[in-house]
DNA sequence: CGTATGTTTGACCGTCGTCAATTGTAGTGG
DNA sequence: CCACTACAATTGACGACGGTCAAACATACG
């Protein structure tokens, strides 16, 4: 039974580390309040919890204080597809929008604190608060262009090129929260990092054991370390043809 | 030096059959009034024209009257990477909002009319419509879940399923629009289908054959016309594993 | 008519998926 | 605390799919 991890429990946006992430806005101080009093703020949710699933009617958008979250579609054929790995101070859940339904499941990957922004009550004082309207536009054209850099990798790349590109999405987007660039620990399990980038597990397991052997990371099961950051970038952008 | 081809031009939004597709929505003529009247009809543009460079400053969405468009972004290494075809009454454009900058770049497939919208005159008048406000993050939305079904398809599908994927798409957008579901011309190049689609020339070439030799599809060159329209579902949607 | 570009087809080969076996890790209950 | 089981990760052998290289052909454009 862990943990103190989460001690600094905000009461609210003001006091949260993470707002300058999740909310990037030149808001003053009574418009942050209003939208402060909407915001759901949760207990911590174990590990492999679902916070919504495909089908569900869409109810809120969630951002994260803490932990990390991985979303998926079921395809036709009842298989899964991992869309996004989600880390402290990013939001998900947009995909409910259209249609007023969740099209994918999200669920946790280790304990998880949320912020709930019931969508309602949002688009309520968005319209006071015009402000807010685009910087949520941004935080899905943001995403949307995430998407399309994922899109670029699996039409393009190989095996080695796919990892060492998401091994570098984790490690600048946990720079943004001021932590270590070059040591952390994956949260996701290896087949859930192949199902992500179109590889078998096999592949990225192999993958992970070259680069260790290059010298470009050490990895005990999920602690990474880069070692060598340049080099891991050449090869994530490694030029084809 | 005109062409006749689009003697439909519509001079507003009220006439314009493609409204139900790029307005699915309940506004009532004034409100449509106001949104018309900011609205750029463009003459028809002709093939391979840029409508907006990676790097451009972000001033507007577009929908698309008659034509075809395709996106692509630059990567790091100066290869494109197809992002996005769109065809009558689709609206691209979005990925500037963030940055205030397309990170994409757009241009015709063939002889193309677009609307143009004025992003800032748009925020104005959202604000007193918040059903468009609440319109346009839907079209962002579906822009999204699209982008997704692509990446699945990347992540996890073979090259018949792909391209089968792609051909059934463009069918059911065609029928969208009221036009032919298995009679169309492919508006891009194999080597479009193939950059968007994560495979080479010669691999898309070489499955349109099959499905020809299956008879699946009939094709010249980039007339197609589909015949056996079930036989290409199972295919596209094929169980691996 | 000549050149550039797009499309098709063939032969070959490398990467990655498949199958299989082994080891390591985590969670459960005795 | 250890045994037991389920699951995660690693490693090897093999083969298929699709990329690469090359050549032939068709089409578009000046």
């Amino acid at each position: 039974m862990r943990s103190p991890i989460l001690n600094i429990q905000p009461s609210n946006c003001h006091n949260c580390r993470m707002s300058a992430l999740c909310l990037p806005l030149a808001l003053d101080s009574s418009s942050l309040d209003r939208l402060d009093k909407v915001i759901e703020r949760g207990r911590p949710i174990h590990k492999n919890k679902y916070i919504f699933h495909g089908g569900d009617p869409f109810r809120a958008v969630y951002a994260i204080r803490s932990g990390a979250v991985k979303s998926f579609c079921i395809s036709d054929d009842g298989s899964e597809q991992v869309t996004g790995f989600y880390l402290p101070g990013e939001i998900f859940g947009w995909d409910g929008i259209d249609n007023n339904t969740h099209s994918n499941t999200a669920t946790t990957l280790e304990t998880t604190a949320l912020c709930e922004i019931p969508f309602a009550r949002f688009e309520e004082i968005s319209r006071t608060m015009p402000i807010l309207q685009k910087h949520f536009m941004r935080l899905m054209a943001k995403e949307l262009t995430s998407d399309q850099e994922l899109i670029g990798l699996l039409a393009k790349s190989s095996a080695e090129e796919r990892v060492a590109s998401l091994l570098l999405s984790l490690s600048s987007r946990l720079k943004r929260q001021h932590l270590s660039a070059t040591q952390f620990r994956l949260p996701m399990s290896r087949a859930d990092i192949g199902n992500y980038l179109g590889l078998t597990v096999e592949t990225v397991s192999r993958v992970f054991s070259r680069f260790q052997s290059f010298d470009l990371i050490l990895c005990d099961k999920k602690e990474i370390e880069i070692i060598n950051l340049n080099g891991l970038s050449a090869l994530a952008h490694k030029p084809k043809v």
